[in-house]
DNA sequence: CTAAACTCTGTAGTGTCCTACAGAGTCAAC
DNA sequence: GTTGACTCTGTAGGACACTACAGAGTTTAG
C-alpha cells in the first residue's frame, strides 16, 4: 500500500519534503522501511498524520503538543484530548487578552498623534520615554 | 555623572546584564567608555533607554523596530512614528483575529467534548482528522 | 544509455530575544 | 593582602519551526 516518495507526499500535504523529516526526527512521522535497493515509500496514512499536524497548528498548538495529540489519536481518550485543548484554550485567551491590551494603547496614542493634542513633542515618543 | 556599574543599570531597569550587552551589540544602547584602569559607568539615561525599549516591546514592537524608534526619540518626527505604530497596529489586529479564530474553534470542539454529541471518538481528535 | 529529476543524509543557517557560562581581570571591604 | 563580589569579553546554547544546501546515490523518461 505504500506507494508514495517523499516528494509525492509533500506535494499531497502541502508542505516541504524537509518538513517531514524535521517531523520524523521530532517522532511525529514514521519513517518507513525501504524496499531493498530502493528509496523509501509512503502511505496514505502520512498524507493524513500531516494534514492532521498542520490542522493543529493552525489551532495553535505547538508542535510539541501535538506529538501528545497524536499519542490520543485514536479518540477514546477524550477527557485527556479536552484537557490539552481547555489549556490551550487559556494562553489562547491570555494572549489575546495582552494583544487587545498593546491595540488599546497603540490607538489611543496613535489618536493623540492626529490630534495634536500635545503641543511640541510626539505623544508615542513621550510616552515610551516617560512610561505608561 | 556616569556613576553606575553595569550591574546597579540592570538591577535599576529590571533587566539583566546580558540583556544590556546584547542591546549593546544591536547598537540600542550605546557603549559608554571607561575611566582608566576601571570599569565601564553608566548614567542615568541609560537606564531610561533600557525602559523606553522595554516600554516599546510591550507594545508589540520589535527590538528592530524599536532602533528605528530611537531614532526618533527627540520627538519631532511624529508623523514618522505614527507610521510605524499604525503598522504595528495593523499587525497585532490581524494577530487577534487569528487568535479569535482559534479561539472559537476550541471552545466549540470543547463544549461538543462536554455534551457528549458524537457517539464515540473524541470531537477535537476527529475534527484534525478529518479537516475543519 | 544518458540526462534530468528526484531522494538520501547530515549539517548548518534563519529569525527573535535573550540566557548561560568560562576564564580572566578588577575593585572594595575587612 | 586576601577574600569575595563584581565586571569584561567572547562564545555557545535554548526555544520554536523550519529552510537551505552540499554531495552522493537512485529512479525515470526518452
Amino acid at each position: 500500500m505504500d506507494t508514495l516518495t517523499i516528494g509525492q507526499v509533500a506535494k499531497e500535504a502541502g508542505v516541504h519534503k524537509e518538513t517531514i523529516r524535521y517531523y520524523q526526527s521530532l517522532g511525529l512521522v514514521a519513517e518507513p522501511g525501504r524496499r531493498p535497493g530502493s528509496v523509501r515509500r509512503y502511505g496514505a496514512s502520512t498524507v493524513a498524520r500531516l494534514q492532521f499536524i498542520k490542522r493543529a497548528q493552525q489551532l495553535g498548538f505547538t508542535l510539541q503538543e501535538i506529538g501528545k495529540l497524536l499519542l490520543l489519536e485514536d479518540g477514546q481518550n477524550c477527557g485527556e484530548t479536552r484537557k490539552l485543548a481547555e489549556h490551550k484554550l487559556i494562553l489562547i485567551k491570555e494572549r489575546i487578552a495582552d494583544l487587545n491590551r498593546m491595540r488599546r494603547l497603540l490607538e489611543g496614542l496613535i489618536e493623540e498623534c492626529h490630534q495634536g493634542k500635545r503641543p511640541r513633542a510626539c505623544p508615542i515618543i513621550s510616552t515610551l520615554s516617560l512610561g505608561l
